[in-house]
DNA sequence: ACAAAAGTGTTGCGTTTACACCCATGT
DNA sequence: ACATGGGTGTAAACGCAACACTTTTGT
């Protein structure tokens, strides 16, 4: 019954034998673009359902690398910044049947029934450098708003949020310049404090803040083609950091 | 050259066939006592070499429950509270060759060569009620000051220093009460909070400090037996949190 | 009496919050 | 000119760090 030709039935073949079983990671990658935080969803082939994406871990891999490749694939960029965020281990994370259902799934005895424990990273990239790319289990990528986010396969309306949580938390230590372009407007960097942390800041305040951080260097040019005032454009001082 | 009577074999056996493979928990079980920040380690059985308890996850169980079935087996305590606190998961986590060189493992045959990602629990535990019990690889389970860890196999050194880090960064938000038995002094949750801070605290700030958190009630007795002046007794008002 | 630890209050500093005004630009 | 957002300063509030003295009790 099985046709060990189709694409898939090769992937499902090699998982099972090159990567860990039970064991899964899945991945948030936020962008930012027009003042709006996005997560990069893929909606699973004759559906309408969507999911993050993720993949499994090499007998042979390193868990943050296997993280690495999985969401390189997903998105075109390498050396991405990747923050492992929490393990999804209960042993009924969602609705199995019911999952299952919404998925035509291309192969009937994969066995797919299995619990899996999942690794959550997320991952901060450069909106307008992504190319997203769907796997062979899907026909689209796109980033969607995180308000926007419609009920997704599996647990990953949940990832999402304990994803969201961890970011808000880690807010200060994190090399948010990842998720922008090399130069931007302080304003621009506000609205992505506020997007994330799902409140406003005073503008004022902001900017007494950012500026004794020292992280930030002031470029001669303005942002051009702004209805009113230009403001000046701003750089990250030597990103240092770059996987952590 | 297998004898299925041995056992440990008939152990792996059941781990073989019940749990999942490449994936481990490792437990820092922190406990305090005399003013002093502990580390439950198990002693191998034949060497004077030290490790982590640990264990493995059934398909079919919660992670989380797998931590506390391992912590429990080795503490006799149950209701642990417990904290995930990262994913060990280098391909090359320590020196394979090494490290089984240095442990008599009972069995010839066992494939221990693989390498193993470990999902990283702390649990905090109250000293005086933990009995400590070796499991059949380990002949000695006890306390160990954490300032005295001597090299562990694996890479258990460097899982203790992350939990440490993590419990450093947390305490705020853990609840330390569990390292405590049901009444204390003040000074005595100070030297805890030094202990784990790695630093002196101002008795005076301190007192304020947790005062103002409210989550102390006074009793009205005091600590007899001590050479000076008799401290209160305090206790934590309804330890509602157990397991977070 | 005295040594050693317990118990408490006051002050100052630095960080964060609140708030107001001028500037530049496109319409 | 005016509406809109950019850019900055100042004052109050709050939280944390520094610090000194009295109390109690065993020796």
């Amino acid at each position: 019954m099985n046709d060990y030709n189709h694409p898939a039935a090769r992937y499902y073949q090699e998982v099972s034998e090159q990567c860990i079983h039970y064991l899964s990671i899945d991945g948030v990658i936020f962008g930012f673009h027009q003042n709006q935080l996005k997560v990069l969803l893929l909606r699973w082939k004759g559906t309408n359902e969507w999911s993050l994406p993720g993949g499994f871990i090499r007998k042979i891999e390193s868990v943050d690398l296997a993280a690495q490749r999985i969401m390189q694939e997903r998105t075109g960029l390498d050396a991405l910044y990747l923050q492992q965020f929490h393990v999804f281990g209960e042993a009924e994370r969602y609705n199995q049947e019911e999952t299952w259902g919404k998925i035509n799934l291309p192969l009937q005895n994969v066995n797919w029934s299995a619990r899996t424990i999942s690794i959550g990273y997320y991952a901060l990239v450069e909106y307008s450098r992504v190319v997203p790319a769907p796997d062979f289990l899907t026909e689209e990528c796109r980033w969607w708003n995180v308000e926007a986010i419609p009920a997704l396969l599996f647990d990953h309306n949940h990832i999402i949020q304990v994803a969201l949580q961890s970011l808000r938390k880690q807010l200060n230590d994190q090399p948010i310049s990842h998720l922008l372009p090399e130069t931007f407007t302080i304003p621009e960097l506000q609205r992505l404090y506020e997007t994330i942390l799902g409140s406003t800041l005073d503008a004022r305040n902001f900017y007494k803040k950012i500026m004794a951080s020292d992280r930030l260097e002031r470029l001669s040019e303005r942002r051009a083609g702004t209805p009113h005032k230009a403001p000046f454009l701003y750089r990250f001082k030597s990103d240092n950091f770059t996987t952590e």
